[in-house]
DNA sequence: CGCTTACTTGAGCGCCATCAAACATAGTGG
DNA sequence: CCACTATGTTTGATGGCGCTCAAGTAAGCG
C-alpha cells in the first residue's frame, strides 16, 4: 500500500488541469493564513473526477486546500466495505498529517482544484514560528472535533437521524440561497453515514413527502423546514 | 451544560484520595516528555468509581493523565444513547484541548488516579517551546487516528468484527502475562462499539465456545488464539 | 435521441435490538 | 462463615430496522 501515487503531482512544473477560482473568503481560507504567514507558495493542482489525490498508507508528502470542486476521505476493509470520514469542500484544508503517512485515501468526487504545499515546508515553518503550530494543532484537533461527533452518528443514530445530521451539515458548509448542490451520489452519502445508498434515498424521499425538503434534480436539495429537520436529529 | 464540574480539582490543595502509583515506564510517559521537559508540576488527583471528572462542553481547565485505573470518554444523545468515543488506560493522556471546552465527558469507571495540569501552562509552554507544541499537536493527531479506526468500525463492521477488534485492542493494551483484566463493564463494551451488552456477551461466548479466548471471570480474558481473532476482525 | 449511470421504489430477509428471565459474582451485614 | 442483596452477565424468544436483491424510472451526456 506504500507505493508512489500515479496521481501525485510529481514536480513544481506540473500542469494544472483546472483554473483558477475566485479568492476564498478571507475568513474561511485557513490554508492562506499559514502559506501567507510565514511565505510558502502553494502550487495549484487539479483532479478529474474518481481520480485518487492519495491512497492510504501513503507517504504524506503534501497538504492540500480545495480550490474549488469536493474531495472524499476514506477508508476500506478488506473485502471493499468502505467508510467515508469526511467530506471536503472549496476551504476546507485535508491531508494534514502529524505522522509520516496518510491515514486515510482522497478521491475527488468531482472535477476539482487544489492548492498544494509540501509537509516538510510546514513542518519547518512550524518549527521556527510559534502561529503557525499553533494553526496546525487547532486544524487537527478541529478534525477530530468532527469525527468524534460522527463517531455519535455511526454508533448511536437512526438512520433518519443520520441523514437529518448530514442534511444540516452540508446546508451549513454548503448552501448558497438556501439550496444546496451536493457533489456526491447518494452511495457516497452512504458510506459516510454508515447506510446503504437505498435507505439514504429512502430517507430522503420521507423528507421530502413530509415537505420537509424541496428537489430540482437529486442533488438539488432546498430545506424548506431547519426546525422540523433538527427535530428528526437526535 | 457549562456548569462547573464538582468534581474538579478546586484548589492546588485538593486531597489526593488515592496513592501515588509505581512510576511509568519512560517511553509512555507521554505527560511526563512535556511537564518534565518544561518543568510543569503535575498534581495527582483521585476520583471513585463512576465519578464525573468533566462534562461535555466543560471549560478544559486541566489536561490528564491516568496513573492508575481507567476513564471513558463519551457523548450522550438528549434521550440517554450513549457512544463512548475512547477508553483512557494508564499512561494515557486525555482531556487534552485545542480549544476552550471539552468535546466529550469523562468518568472513572473504577477508583482512578491521574496526574493533571493545568491547560493554560501547557498553552504558555508551547508558546515558548515547539518541542512541546510539536508533542500537543502529535498527541491530538493520535487521537483522531484512533478516531478514524473507529469511525470504520462503527460504520461498516459487524458485530463479531467489533469485538474481535476490541479484544486486540484491549489485548494490546492492557495484556500483561497474555491475560486482560477488563475494567469496564459490558455496557461500556457496548456503547464504545455501538452496540448492545447483549450482543456483545453473545458474541463473547461464541468465541469462548470456539476456544480463542479463556474467561477468568466475565472480565479476566485470555486470548488463545490471536490468529483466528484477526481473521474475524475485517 | 440513445446510451449510461444514478436514483427510486418494492419485496423479503437477516442481523442485531428489545424484552425477559435465569444465573453468576461481589459486597454486606448478621 | 454464610445468607442476603445488588449488580453484572448470560441466555432465550421475538420483533423491527435497515440490508439485500430486483426492477423500474429519471437524469446526465455523448
Amino acid at each position: 500500500m506504500l507505493t508512489q501515487s500515479l496521481n501525485a503531482p510529481a514536480i513544481s512544473t506540473s500542469i494544472t488541469r483546472g483554473k483558477i477560482a475566485p479568492a476564498l473568503h478571507p475568513v474561511s481560507d485557513k490554508f492562506g493564513a499559514i502559506a501567507g504567514h510565514v511565505g510558502l507558495v502553494a502550487t495549484e493542482f487539479s483532479y478529474r473526477k474518481e481520480e485518487e489525490i492519495y491512497g492510504e498508507d501513503e507517504p504524506a508528502e503534501y497538504v492540500y486546500q480545495v480550490v474549488s470542486g469536493a474531495v472524499r476521505s476514506y477508508k476500506l476493509l478488506s473485502d471493499g466495505r468502505r467508510q467515508i470520514g469526511a467530506f471536503h469542500l472549496p476551504g476546507d484544508v485535508f491531508g494534514l498529517e502529524s505522522g509520516a503517512t496518510h491515514r486515510l485515501a482522497a478521491e475527488a468526487i468531482i472535477d476539482t482544484t487544489v492548492r498544494l504545499v509540501k509537509r516538510t515546508s510546514l513542518e519547518k515553518a512550524a518549527g521556527t514560528d510559534v502561529q503557525v503550530a499553533r494553526k496546525l494543532w487547532a486544524m487537527t484537533a478541529s478534525e477530530l472535533r468532527h469525527a468524534e461527533d460522527h463517531m455519535l452518528l455511526l454508533g448511536r443514530k437512526t438512520a433518519m437521524e443520520r441523514v437529518a445530521t448530514f442534511l444540516l451539515e452540508m446546508d451549513r458548509r454548503l448552501a448558497v440561497a438556501s439550496m444546496m448542490a451536493l457533489p456526491m451520489c447518494r452511495r457516497d452519502i452512504g458510506d459516510y453515514l454508515g447506510l446503504t445508498l437505498e435507505t439514504v434515498s429512502r430517507a430522503l424521499s420521507q423528507l421530502h413527502a413530509q415537505g420537509i425538503l424541496g428537489f430540482s434534480g437529486a442533488r438539488q436539495i432546498v430545506l424548506r423546514n431547519r426546525a422540523r429537520l433538527h427535530n428528526l436529529d437526535a
